[in-house]
DNA sequence: CTTGATTCTGACGTCCACGTCAGGTTCTAG
DNA sequence: CTAGAACCTGACGTGGACGTCAGAATCAAG
């Protein structure tokens, strides 16, 4: 696949795959023109960056968890970090759960006014 | 209050308090001085702001809804605009967790590995 | 072989919620 | 009255995930 379907398909721009592989979290053979060439998983691959990134884990970090990602093997400290990060995005949730909770507050005080 | 309290109280720094006024989120009365007076309910008002950027609302959309939050009464304009943001955190709450049952998975296979 | 679409590599621009530094003023305790 | 803490107003810096533009090269179709 070349870049232009990958980004169609994952829903992102051709910068932001250029910039994955910057990061080192996505990689590409070229043609013999130069031109990237993309593994049938990088869609799928692509869109659990977005995920990532949705959740608040910054490229580095991503880029730390990718050999577990793939290899399935991890190092104590890798356990460690997957453990925060799990922990960091349950408080998320929560603090947007409650946030939603209060912008339903507002919602529910304003049709009370208008009804 | 002075603008060091608040800032001890609600756990963010003295530069975000002068931020918000900035943004016209935070209004304060000033001493003779020049120096700045909150009322009481400030503390409250920042927290509530912490959790809106948490839910991803920039200070403008924020700024946008405050009349709403503050009087009461909306506009069919702002209505969407809460209607809109709920869904939104909503879509990001679903997100999250869908990113953290995948963290779960990998963690899991690590654990099956190392066990 | 030509044309138009796609891709390439830099490299600077953007947005946002502040951090931080400079240089000066005000407040408060003793 | 004085020292030190707290505060003031600019104004530039920061980090992250790209956007965007320039100028050139490649690719696929006819």
């Amino acid at each position: 696949m070349r870049i232009g379907e990958v980004a169609r398909s994952a829903g992102v721009s051709v910068r932001a795959l250029r910039y994955y592989e910057e990061q080192g979290l996505l990689t590409s053979d070229r043609t013999p023109g130069g031109h990237r060439e993309y593994a049938a998983d990088a869609v799928g691959r692509v869109r659990f960056y977005q995920q990532l990134y949705a959740a608040g884990l910054p490229s580095r970090r991503i880029a730390e968890l990718l050999p577990c990602i793939d290899t399935g093997t991890t190092t104590a400290e890798q356990r460690d970090m997957l453990d925060a990060e799990r922990a960091r995005l349950q408080g998320r949730i929560a603090e947007l759960t409650d946030a939603l909770a209060r912008l339903d507050e507002i919602v529910a005080a304003a049709e009370a006014r208008s009804a």
